[in-house]
RNA sequence: GGCUCCAUGGUCAAGCGGUUAAGACAUCGCCCUUUCACGGCGGUAACGGGAGUUCAAUUCUCCCUGGAGUCA
C-alpha cells in the first residue's frame, strides 16, 4: 500500500510540479483546493474560480483525485480578523504568516488527516531536514524564492509529516518540467498578494474593514504638510500614496512614524536616522524545533520576505526575544515578523512589538 | 492707495527670441513580490489672458487678472 500525501492544491505552477514530483515518487497523490476567500478582486473576476479550473486541468493530466474544501470562516475569524485589528492598532500585520500557522498547516493538515494522509505537501519553496529526533525547517535551495519566511509560527509538530516537493529545485526547473509535462500551469503567472485574496489596491481594500478618518500628515519638527485618510492605511518606510510632491530638496518624502491615537502621519523629505534601527524585542517567540542552549548567540535575521540575512546577535529574555543587528535596518515594521536562522535552519520568528 | 517684484505640468523648478519646453517630487502603468512596504523601468501632464515689436515669441514692451513684498 503507497503511503498517501494530500497535497494543497493552488492552482499555481508550484503545487502543480510538487504533485507532479509525488505521483512520480509513487504516492498515493490526492490534491486538494483550498477556497478561503469568498470575493471577486478588484477587476471583478473570481481568480478561485480560474484557479480551481487549473486544478482539475492539472489533476486530470497526472491522474489524481482531487477535492474542494471551503475554510473560509476559519481564515475570516482567525487570520482576517487579527489583520484587520492589527491595522486598526497602528501595526502591519503578515497575514500568510498566520495563514500557514492556522490555515495550511492546521485547518488544511487536520482535514488531510480525515481523508487518512500519512503525509501533506504544499508548493513552498522550504525544506524540513529530519535528524534521529527532530525535524528542523530548512531554506529553499532557490535563494530567491524562499519561504520559510512565511512559516515561522509553525512548530516543528507542523511540519513533522509534511513534504516540500519543489523545496530543492529552482523556479527555471519547476517551470520547465511543468512544461514538459504539459501542466496548463507552466506558464501561468506566480500570484502575489494576500495568499487567498490576492492583488489588490491597499488602501481601498482596506478601507473597506477601517473607516477613513481624515488627519494631518505633520514633518518630525510638526508642521502640517498634508491631509491623510487614516494613519492605519499607511507603513513605516513607505513612499507612496500620500501625494506629497514638490517644494523642498527635491526628494521622496517617507512614513517615519504615526501617531494612532491623535491621528497623526509622521513623514520626512528624504530617509533619515530616525527610519533605521539596530535593535528591536520581538514577543511570544516561535521556536520551531527547539530552543537555544544559550540565552545569547549569533544568527542571521530578516525582518521581511525576502530580505537579505541579516546578521546579528540574539537574546532570549522570557518569551522574548531582543535583536541586535550587526547593521542599521531601515523601516522596521511593528507587526511584521523577525524571523531568526541558523545557516540554513530556520530557527523561529516573533512578532515586532518594540524597535529602538 | 503709491512703489517694487513675480506668474512655466498636481507641486517645486530650469529656460534668458528659433528647444522634441529640462529635471525632481507627486500621479499612473509595467517589473519585482504569496504580507505591508522598499526598489527598478517607463508613461501622462505646463508656458494665466489680451494687445503689440519681430521673419520668429515661453523668452522683449504695454494693459488686464492673480499672487508676494514694501511705504505713509
Amino acid at each position: 500500500m503507497n503511503k498517501r500525501v494530500v497535497i494543497g492544491m493552488s492552482g499555481g505552477v508550484d503545487s502543480s510540479v510538487a504533485a507532479l514530483l509525488l505521483k512520480e515518487q509513487g504516492y498515493d497523490v490526492i490534491g486538494l483546493f483550498m477556497r478561503n476567500w469568498r470575493e471577486t478582486d478588484d477587476n471583478g473576476s473570481c481568480t478561485a474560480e480560474e484557479d480551481f479550473c487549473d486544478v482539475k486541468s492539472v489533476s486530470s493530466t497526472l491522474g489524481i483525485p482531487y477535492y474542494t474544501v471551503d475554510f473560509s470562516h476559519e481564515y475570516m475569524d482567525k487570520v482576517f480578523m487579527q489583520f484587520v485589528d492589527y491595522y486598526k492598532r497602528g501595526l502591519t500585520p503578515n497575514p500568510d504568516v498566520l495563514c500557514n500557522k492556522e490555515i495550511k498547516f492546521s485547518c488544511f493538515a487536520h482535514y488531510a488527516k480525515q481523508l487518512n494522509a500519512d503525509f501533506i505537501a504544499t508548493g513552498h519553496y522550504c525544506n524540513v531536514l529530519k535528524s534521529s529526533e527532530h525535524t528542523y525547517l530548512t531554506r529553499a535551495v532557490d535563494e530567491n524564492k524562499d519561504q520559510t519566511y512565511f512559516l515561522n509560527q509553525v512548530s516543528e509538530q507542523q511540519i513533522e509529516n509534511v513534504i516540500f516537493p519543489v523545496g530543492n529545485m529552482v523556479k527555471g526547473e519547476v517551470r520547465k518540467l511543468a512544461e514538459k509535462y504539459g501542466l496548463s500551469t507552466a506558464d501561468k503567472k506566480d500570484s502575489t498578494g494576500i495568499c487567498f485574496i490576492g492583488e489588490r489596491k491597499f488602501r481601498e481594500f482596506l478601507a473597506n474593514y477601517i473607516p477613513m478618518r481624515e488627519g494631518d500628515i505633520k514633518t518630525l519638527d510638526g508642521h502640517i504638510v498634508g491631509k491623510h485618510n487614516g494613519v492605519y492605511y499607511y507603513t513605516v518606510g513607505q513612499r507612496k500614496g500620500f501625494g506629497l510632491g514638490g517644494a523642498g530638496n527635491g526628494e521622496p518624502w517617507f512614513v517615519i512614524d504615526k501617531d494612532v491615537e491623535k491621528n497623526i502621519l509622521y513623514v520626512n523629505q528624504g530617509e533619515c536616522d530616525r527610519l533605521f534601527s539596530n535593535e528591536i524585542l520581538t514577543k511570544s517567540f516561535n521556536f520551531i524545533t527547539e530552543r537555544p542552549q544559550n540565552m545569547e548567540f549569533r544568527c542571521q535575521v530578516r525582518i521581511r520576505h525576502r530580505q537579505p540575512l541579516q546578521t546579528a546577535t540574539a537574546k532570549l529574555e522570557g518569551d522574548n526575544v531582543r535583536i541586535i543587528f550587526d547593521t542599521m535596518q531601515r523601516a522596521v515594521a511593528r507587526g511584521q515578523y523577525a524571523v531568526l536562522y541558523n545557516d540554513n535552519v530556520c530557527l523561529g520568528g516573533g512578532e515586532i512589538d518594540i524597535v529602538k
